[in-house]
DNA sequence: GCGATTCTGGAAAACGTTTTCCCGAGCATA
DNA sequence: TATGCTCGGGAAAACGTTTTCCAGAATCGC
């Protein structure tokens, strides 16, 4: 493993010119030592130490995120905005995979200061367990004290640092007022975990559309769920199992509606005529099922190249939080239809 | 931001002990000292400086792995259970998207050669590209020679290292077996992008296939596209327009066969009554489609637990590289019949 | 009671860079 | 010819840990 200063040796300078020329330093440095130390670099094959680098410099230049999992497509789609950006600004990413579990969380925002990096990113939702969610905030807090800048995406409880906001609660609202419009009155709800302030915030616009057209949300046609399509049909089976009247369900994100048309499949109730079925987060393949899923899209790259741009952007104006919101819009596919005359 | 000669002050003792307490040496330290250095520790909410932890420290924890795209459900897989294995050996993953660009992923492994990770995992697949892949080789056998472990996934031609071939030939060949079996003559295939070892073994095994029926597959009847919906669509829809009598389209993965089979509806055309489709990876959706898909299937997260296995264990007989195959199994579902009698 | 051994803790040398000084040479100015 | 400046380059001090020595105290065996 050459190092600087062998390098230096065989191109006969000092360890500082050599340092100088190879990590594009302002201080200028003749043409004939610049062409030596370059030769002598390439011949032993010189590859810099970043933590050497890393601590010798003052300004850190790396950025982190947790994520509760990237395979999930709603956080790949953020996670394809954050790259973009922190790619066109030349950082380099650090993504950590918390599979929703708060400790790994508050491990991972640990070790992502440790690496001192300039900025975290923190895109998993947020919980209503004040356990779990004061420790994480606690954790975010030191890291902000010691300099490092905060972003998190989602309605998160007394975090430091800038926030985008994502309309859930709008999008929730969206959803509810499409099946009432269209006419149904017994409605199921597939939820999310309870824990997460993104099911709340969905469920809290769901039951304002319900309050808007004169009814209510009654506990027993909500069923609570992993997010994931597996755990998603469960919940959908049950509801209808609980309540074979209902006409429509309202599933609070898109890989648990494709659970959902799974089960109406298997039972044979066709979508949308006997069962309407609405999404949320209009994930790229929603489009390509049978029905097409109508559902509500939030814009994921987008909160997610907001998201970075406020890490990197320090706020111009004293150090006033800020916050980003993002619209929901309905998107009008073929999963939803007024309910069968009887 | 406090760093260990600011908590060995308040605590009263060398900076010495104190790290020997806060990294968990394995010299023994009394109790009372124990108590105070935590206690000073916890009070200046110490954290320690990662990056100079592995300057002073031998041996490099981290691991990073190269992806073409994490947010594409192949790689997402795979990520998945590269971070599994890498986790539960409590070592940092990180991971970098190249977006397929030969030139980035050069650039990420220069970066995470510099960060002197203990082993990078490149799981792209191989290019035919002498150019690119040769400079890739050479970036990696250099990380090789000065220490590094290497293991990619896919076959790579000249790399350094260990490797998991995932079956693309036999799962090509299973593909057109299906195919030829049905009784299907006139074959399109949708390939993934020309330059792709993961293309040209998977066209490959078909050919084998073709030629065990006693057929071969003409050059005009395989369109090339980029393993993405749109341009998979667009590769269908041209064959289509081609070759109207086709009665079968292999389509190397499965994302582009979601477009296939939207190009198959927006032209009425039965799946698979009329045209039957079959896929490549078998991700997760496929079989929520409609028709379900008839897919190969490899074991993706398989595939990345034991790249990361491989790349955490040195081999124990000298310094033969490792190779490990993964058997591709054809998943049935409903989107392959026999073609239709005329 | 004395040498030999074990313990506990500190001093200081790494680890590989960057960057601040500082110094001498060349050059222009007075 | 002195004086002051700029300019290219080196010496050395950071950066924040870990770890190898080493020293002193305590314990043990006889």
């Amino acid at each position: 493993m050459a190092t600087l200063v062998e390098v230096a040796a065989r191109a006969g300078v000092s360890p500082a010119t050599a340092s100088r020329i190879l990590s594009g330093s302002d201080k200028p440095v003749s043409e004939p030592l610049r062409k030596r130390v370059l030769a002598a670099a390439e011949a032993l094959h010189y590859v810099p130490n970043a933590h050497a680098q890393r601590l010798a410099r003052a300004t850190p230049t790396e950025v982190g995120v947790v994520v509760h999992d990237v395979s999930d497509p709603y956080f790949a789609e953020i996670t394809r905005g954050l790259q973009r950006v922190a790619t066109d600004a030349g950082r380099l990413l650090f993504i950590c995979n918390s599979y929703r579990d708060p400790a790994r969380e508050r491990e991972y925002i640990a070790l992502l200061h440790s690496h001192r990096t300039a900025a975290i990113v923190l895109a998993g939702s947020g919980h209503h367990d004040p356990q779990a969610s004061s420790a994480i905030a606690a954790q975010l807090r030191q890291y902000h004290r010691a300099g490092g800048r905060v972003t998190v995406i989602g309605r998160h409880a007394r975090h430091p640092g800038d926030a985008v906001l994502p309309a859930n609660e709008d999008g929730g609202y969206l959803a509810g007022e499409e099946l009432y419009r269209l006419g149904h009155q017994r409605i199921g709800v597939v939820a999310g975990p309870r824990p997460l302030t993104t099911t709340t915030d969905r469920l809290a616009g769901l039951r304002r559309a319900a309050r808007a057209h004169g009814h209510v949300l009654p506990a027993r046609r909500i069923a609570y769920a992993d997010f994931d399509r597996d755990s998603g049909a469960a919940a959908a089976a049950a509801l209808l199992d609980a309540d074979p009247e209902l006409t429509a369900l309202a599933v609070l994100n898109d890989t648990m509606a494709l659970g959902a048309l799974a089960v109406a499949r298997e039972r044979g109730l066709a979508v949308p005529e006997q069962l309407s079925i609405i999404g949320f987060d209009d994930m790229p393949i929603a489009r390509d099922l049978t029905p097409p899923l109508t559902t509500v899209r939030l814009p994921l790259t987008e909160i997610g190249a907001a998201a970075m741009r406020l890490a990197l952007n320090p706020p111009a104006d004293g150090d006033r939080p800020r916050r980003v919101r993002f619209d929901a819009e309905l998107i009008h596919r073929a999963s939803t239809a007024p309910p069968r005359p009887r």
